[in-house]
DNA sequence: AATCACGCCAACCGCCCATTC
DNA sequence: GGAATGGGCGGTTGGCGTGAT
């Protein structure tokens, strides 16, 4: 890692590194106690020894007097994030399982980005990681125009989603309970950004479907890839048919072979979706299907930003047969 | 062998919230 | 009530490793 940059192996910087690694003023000020000038980036071992001897003398908490008491010449943020994430005990280190991808792609369908609370559901992984794993997984299946959650999962947690927008009075147009109901907020800046786009969207859907090469191919691939699980073999039956077929593009985990019963999946929950849109969004959003059905475009759901977007936004219309 | 693209991940940054005074 | 402070969170960046070309 980007550590042995710095840090020598018995935690000492070259001179020229200590002076760079000294110059720049860091977010928490750029001095601390007395002036002195903390430094950035990466840790050395000497620095992480002193915190580790620090916490345990002192405990967790009042990190910025970690500074003040040890003479680390770090804020109080960058010790909290050192420790979190690299030097506290039962640190769970490695890939992650198949049991906790699974878990992560269902706590994030039903929260969005909330880190730190999916890294409650997992213990031993911190924040930081499993925002890492998911953007990189974000990353790859947008490239692969895969949905970024099983059927299953996005069904699941569209269903909790409504029921919860129901309690908090959604369907009464009461924006003040949609908005007091944090449970699903996520889900609900998503739907209204999906809304959004869909709107925006709908102006330039001639141009959209006039390009085939800007058709996301997630559509077109998902009922395929739902049925088997990807092999060399499949690959070069399908090569032909799919945009997508490397391995990377799949989940580790297996849910893309769970996939039957996709399509009846999908039009239940684009059934959930008008509702939840409403019937100005819904018609767009219902001809819009219309057109890609009828030109097998697939343009749908899927084509909305990626970041921050739990499960309903993912979804596509679905495939003609 | 060189170059490039991409994945991975540690760390930083800025904002926000809760607490304290 | 409002300012100051500490801490937490999510987004973003930057560097290294690695595989592909």
């Amino acid at each position: 890692m980007s550590h042995t940059t710095y840090e020598s192996d018995d935690g000492v910087l070259s001179k020229d590194q200590a002076e760079s690694a000294l110059a720049e003023e860091g977010s928490c000020g750029g001095s601390g106690n007395g002036g002195v000038v903390l430094k950035k980036g990466p840790w050395t071992s000497a620095e992480d020894a002193i915190l580790i001897e620090y916490v345990k003398k002192h405990g967790e908490g009042n990190w910025n007097a970690v500074q003040k008491h040890s003479g680390l010449s770090r804020c109080g943020k960058s010790c909290r994030l050192r420790w979190a994430n690299h030097l506290r005990p039962n640190l769970k280190k490695g890939a992650f399982t198949q049991e906790e991808e699974q878990l992560i792609i269902e706590l994030h369908a039903k929260m969005g980005n909330k880190w730190a609370r999916m890294a409650a559901h997992l213990p031993g992984r911190t924040d930081n990681e499993i925002k890492n794993y998911w953007n990189t997984r974000i990353k790859r299946r947008q490239r692969a125009g895969l949905p970024l959650y099983p059927p299953e999962v996005s069904l699941q947690a569209l269903q909790e989603s409504q029921r919860g927008l129901n309690i908090s009075g959604i369907n009464t147009g009461d924006k003040g309970a949609v908005e007091s109901s944090p449970r699903n907020s996520g889900l609900l800046d998503a739907l209204l950004h999906e809304a959004k786009t869909l709107s925006s969207a709908k102006n330039h859907s001639s141009e959209k479907s006039s390009n085939s090469s800007t058709v996301t191919p997630g559509c077109n691939v998902k009922s395929e890839l739902t049925d088997q699980a990807w092999s060399p073999e499949r690959e070069k039956e399908t090569t032909n048919r799919l945009d997508i077929t490397r391995p990377d593009a799949l989940l580790a985990s297996d849910w893309l072979e769970q996939g039957s019963g996709y399509i009846k999946d999908q039009v239940i929950i684009t059934d959930n979706i008008v509702t939840l849109l409403g019937d100005d969004l819904s018609s767009d959003y219902k001809q819009m299907s219309a057109g890609a059905s009828t030109s097998n475009q697939g343009w749908g759901l899927s084509s909305c930003a990626w970041n921050n977007m739990p499960a309903v936004c993912q979804m596509s219309v679905p495939v003609p047969a």
